[in-house]
DNA sequence: CCGAATCCATAATGATACTG
DNA sequence: CAGTATCATTATGGATTCGG
């Protein structure tokens, strides 16, 4: 009955029969890379504070007004996190009051590329998923 | 979708100026639907339980089987959070043993081609990433 | 074989108060 | 203004055990 044997993981294929995009990734330690991206861009807030630097740098308070709901401590620890992976920049005037500008970098912005996406496809497709999240949770009981 | 033309249209230009691709999400409750979206692609273990899947069905320990270091119980859970939000179909067949297999849907497949991309953009940037990571944690000091 | 149930450790997030 | 520090709460992931 094992008609579909494996290929034995050597390629490609997500997709590429539907679309002619292929990704190269498998069960290389590229699997690791793509989950470790997906890990900094999957969190709760990072895909925001990416969004909220799309169009110009920020200050930190401008840029916690452009995001309802995200605490100090979060917005702070989210810029560390993009800073950090080098997708934001962080520049320190030292007047008084202190004045930090944020910006994207420009892997930050060629990280937006393919977010952007991602973002695309989820807007189209929201409303299917939470259709379906709600076949399968009134089907539940 | 496949190239998309310059929209040139409303104010939003998320990376616009350098590839003509345009994200019209921005502040609006799509930001919501992206997060969404993103946080379910962004857990540790749904992007391998998709690739595991991308070609073709599998059986609930061949899955398991392919995707190394995952546990059981992670196993299961990933499953039916895809099942739950319509990428992943989940067929019974009553025989002894039971024999469960996963496949992807068709929204489940459409999904691939973005994450796709980004996985090849977190394959051709984790090298900067990580060279931002060791300047950043070195300089920290 | 497939999975649920339970228990546990750790990480992520949030609320609040304080500081240069 | 732009953070840090502390504490409480919740989410996530793993190990083990049990059941159909």
């Amino acid at each position: 009955m094992e008609t579909v044997p494996h290929p034995a993981q050597e390629g490609t294929s997500l997709s590429d029969r539907d679309t002619g995009v292929t990704l190269e990734v498998h069960n290389a330690p590229q699997c690791t890379a793509v989950n470790d991206i997906l890990a900094r861009v999957g969190d709760k807030w990072s895909v925001r504070v990416v969004m909220g630097l799309a169009d110009g740098s920020r200050r930190f308070n401008e840029l916690r007004r452009d995001i309802p709901g995200i605490s100090q401590r979060m917005l702070t620890r989210t810029l560390r996190g993009l800073e950090r992976d080098g997708l934001v920049s962080r520049t320190v005037t030292p007047s008084v009051p202190p004045r930090v500008d944020y910006a994207l970098t420009a892997l930050g912005r060629s990280l937006c590329v393919p977010v952007a996406q991602l973002g695309n496809w989820a807007v189209a497709n929201i409303g299917k998923v939470e259709a379906a999240r709600a076949v399968y949770d009134g089907g539940q009981d």
